[in-house]
DNA sequence: TGACTTGTTCGTATTTTTACGAATTATAGT
DNA sequence: ACTATAATTCGTAAAAATACGAACAAGTCA
């Protein structure tokens, strides 16, 4: 209690509000990005997309090796953190990669790939 | 139960064995390395090493704004997801990047970065 | 040997993720 | 107005992730 408290005041009063800020924004997005990606499901989800242009969410469904009411989650997961768009064309939803997030999504993986380039290491 | 037992046999019968796999390698190891870097603390981890090339625990745990459990379980998990390595020099820890495994990462990303370079998508 | 430094592991609490079937919503077509 | 189709939401269970302080291990050096 003591203890987060300390350390609330050291680290979050930014213009005299409590923000609950640590990383910084790029990290925190990166971050979003990379934990939206961190599902077997997500990845095939958004390589079958990236295959079609754009599909139904029962194309999806098809592909999939789990239910149905699953594949809306994690559908749901990658629309939230931006990767994906879904319009209703009912009574279907058609899906498919948000690009405009997606081009985000390449510079900061490559910045961070960049920077990861890195000269020696541990031997 | 009946709905697990029919998925498995129709997803999962690989040479007479019930394995339980459902997505491919590829998928399945970009999904591991999405996940470790899930995290702000672990992309700030990641780039604060880059930047140094290698550096003691203290001073990775000096960075951060949380307790050394927490620290030390998170660098668990870049170790364990292969990006990070660390070896003991004696009463410190030192950590780097794992520059081998990194290059797989960097394939493995900019493969489906291509992928995704997508042509049109839902206007 | 004993005190100190450094990090990991343990135990635990809380939250989030993942998964499912059932129920629901919403539209299309008859 | 019904019925069928398509997908989401609900309720829930189980597992994994996140965080902490306390305890521990392992080495240094006085």
């Amino acid at each position: 209690m003591q203890g987060i408290l300390v350390r609330c005041i050291t680290q979050f009063n930014i213009k005299g509000i409590m923000a609950s800020k640590k990383y910084s924004q790029n990290q925190e997005q990166l971050a979003r990005y990379a934990r939206a990606m961190g599902h077997p499901a997500r990845i095939a989800i958004l390589e079958y997309l990236a295959s079609l242009d754009s599909c139904f969410f029962g194309d999806i469904h098809n592909e999939l090796p789990i239910a149905k009411a699953t594949v809306s989650q994690h559908l749901k997961e990658l629309k939230s953190a931006g990767l994906i768009q879904g319009e209703i064309e009912a009574p279907k939803v058609r899906y498919c990669i948000n690009k405009k997030n997606w081009l985000v999504v390449k510079t900061l993986f490559s910045e961070l790939m960049k920077k990861i380039a890195c000269k020696k290491c541990c031997k």
